[in-house]
This record gives structure tokens, C-alpha cells and sequence, in this order.
DNA sequence: CTTGTCTATGCAACAAGGTGCATAGAAGGA
DNA sequence: TCCTTCTATGCACCTTGTTGCATAGACAAG
């Protein structure tokens, strides 16, 4: 389970309470790895009841308290142990294919108009990276020399702005072909 | 659950057992979703209890016999409802990612390995792609002009192509991060 | 004649993920 | 005062996916 192990990761970096980590998980480490508030809260506590986490309840004014989770020496120790041991490489699943596939026994234009969303959709996620990258990487606010850390998180931004810009292209490329087959013969 | 829909596009691409389903999914429809056998048989009996596709036994020679599946007329409205209802882009789920941050707190060298070993399994990856292209797309033996059908399954695996080219690349990147990051200061 | 491999199908148990719903403190606006 | 929004946490249920195991026909190698 690697939720597990993106939490490890994330309160490594910053300890918090499952409601900022859920922030989190619609933000940086969302370029990589989504889960919902519920998925969170449930992880968090088997970590703790197997004494991965520490718990510390915080009081705060003008909102709810909070439990601010950190993680443990024997949290460390199971992320050092998954860092060591070899992972499957990841396939993809990308229903959008699925549907690319299926429009030769269906209506185009119902295609088109899934695969201009998307499109849409992608270039909105590639806006918000390439902003995020100025804010923390590469502008003028972001800190001078980066660490190690920070050299680490840039990277992996620019896996997801790749991922995006690859995604673009390809849905470009999607639009461009299933115009192709609709044009040629306009009046057969 | 797009496993279903999977199925149905690949079933009205050609009908098939379970076995040769799970085949396919080890081979072109692998480029964007898997599925094991044992998933692939238990919603081919749901699918077929709910009236969605036909079975045929087919006794074969030199083999077991086989039960082929074939799309029946509920399963073609099914397919096509889907087709026009509005999915979500898709978000990754990369493992790797998660360690490339996780490094940050261990040993790199262990992620060194790790990346270069996921670097060849793309490469191999693109390779099978680029060689099956060339085979039903591109080269001389596949079919001079391409149907509507082909087109689309071509288009798709481009898709494939291209993830698989901006992942090495991008696992080029990561490398060169990591080692740029260890160099600098070598007797620090 | 046994062993291994390929084809072919399937069950049982478990792990992981998603949806819907519920609760509750605090702030701000109608 | 009521309603909404944001912060904050959580349960119950259901679907999906994975792992391990089991069966069985046909063939080939030893």
C-alpha cells in the first residue's frame, strides 16, 4: 500500500493533521498520488494504533481542534524498508483510450466533445504546475539554493508538467485523427 | 467500472474467450488498462448473467474446449451509454514518484538503483510498442489503407508511445537530478 | 509414466478505494 | 436567528482489484 508510504513521505516533510495532508493531496503530492479526506482519516489511524505515527491533539483558535500527526522511529524504519525493496513498474489506466476505441462503434461526436474536455481539463492542470513551479522552484519568491528535499519535489513537478504537456499532444493528436476520418468523404 | 467497457470494445473488436481476453490485455489493450484472469472471468459471468454478452462452447482440437463471448445487443446500449456520459481526467497513481520524494530522508543510491532498473522496463516497454506499430500500423505487412477501427487503436497506441518516451526522459531527468545532487560536494 | 508447459476456467479470502452520510465548532452574512 | 461556508473528523457500505489456490485437457520431453 503506498498511501501508507505517501503519508510517511509527506508528514517526513511537514507533520500535520489528515485535514491539511487531504490539502496536500489536491496540491503537490497530488501530482502523483490522489486520495480522498475518508481514505486519510482510516490510514492514519491503523498507522498509529501500529505505532508508525505519534499523535499530539493542538488547540487552535477560530476553528476546530486538530490532531497533528508526525511520524515515528518505526514509521521511518518502514519507509526505509519499502524504499529498499523493489516496486512493479506502473501501468496506466486511462479509461479516455477505452472510449478512443469504442467511438469506431459509436457517434465520433460524442468523442470529440469527451476529448475537447479533457483537453481543457489537462491544460487547467498544466497552468496550475507551471504556477506552482514559479511559486516554489523557479521564481523570484522561491529560496535561493534549493535542498536536497527541495531539488527532490522539483523534480518530480517536472515529471507531472511532462505528463501533462505529453497528454495535450496526444489528445491533440486524438482530435486531429477522428477529423481525418470524418472529413475525407464528406458526401460518400 | 471500466473493466466492462474495456471488455465490450474489445469484444466487439473481435469476439473471444476469457483466456484470449486476458491476452489481449497482456498485449494492446495492456497499453492503457490491465486486468488479470481472474477479474476478467468473474465480470465476463457477470456480464453474462446481466444479458450483456452471449456465450458460445466452442470445442477445439488439440486444446480444451472454449467459451467464446460475443457482445449482445443490451451490451452494445450499454457501451454506448457510457460513451456518452462524461468521465473524469484521469490522475496518476506513481509509485515511484512517492519514493523519489521518500529519498530526501535515505539512502539515494537505493533510488539510483531503482530508477535505472524502471528505466530499462520503459525502454523494453517502448520497444514492444514501437515493434507491434510497426507490425499492424506502419510497416509492410499491416493493411495499406487503414479502417476507422485501426485508426483509433493506432491513435491510442501513440498514446502509449508517447508515455513511454516522456517517462525515460523524465527518468533521464531524475538521475541527473540525483547525481547532480551527490557531486558537488564530494569531501564536504 | 512422470514431469512440465500451455490452454482454459474458476473459487475464496483479503486489501484497497470510493460514495454517501453524519457530526461539530467557528465565522460571516441575510 | 438561520443559513452557509470552512475547518475538522469519522462510520458504514459497496465496488474493485489482488493473491493464492485448485482443476483439467492436451501435448512434448525425458
Amino acid at each position: 500500500m503506498a498511501l501508507e508510504h505517501a503519508i510517511l513521505v509527506s508528514l517526513l516533510e511537514k507533520p500535520g493533521s489528515g485535514y491539511e495532508l487531504a490539502r496536500r493531496f489536491d496540491r503537490s503530492i497530488g501530482y502523483f498520488w490522489t486520495a480522498t479526506h475518508q481514505q486519510i482519516y482510516r490510514v492514519l489511524k491503523r498507522m498509529e494504533t501500529d505505532g508508525l505515527l505519534a499523535v499530539r491533539e493542538v488547540a487552535q483558535q477560530g476553528r476546530p481542534d486538530k490532531k497533528e500527526y508526525s511520524v515515528a522511529d518505526p514509521g521511518r524504519a518502514a519507509l526505509s524498508d519499502w524504499l529498499h525493496e523493489p516496486i512493479e513498474p506502473e501501468s496506466l489506466r486511462h479509461d479516455l483510450a477505452v472510449k478512443i476505441r469504442g467511438a469506431a462503434f459509436d457517434d465520433p461526436a460524442a468523442l470529440v466533445r469527451e476529448v475537447e474536455r479533457h483537453r481543457r481539463a489537462h491544460g487547467d492542470r498544466l497552468a496550475r504546475y507551471l504556477a506552482g513551479e514559479q511559486r516554489d522552484f523557479t521564481g523570484p519568491e522561491a529560496p535561493a539554493p534549493l535542498d536536497a528535499g527541495q531539488e527532490l519535489q522539483h523534480v518530480v513537478l517536472r515529471g507531472g508538467i511532462a505528463y501533462e504537456r505529453m497528454t495535450i499532444a496526444w489528445l491533440d493528436d486524438v482530435l486531429a485523427t477522428v477529423h481525418r476520418l470524418a472529413a475525407p468523404r464528406p458526401r460518400a
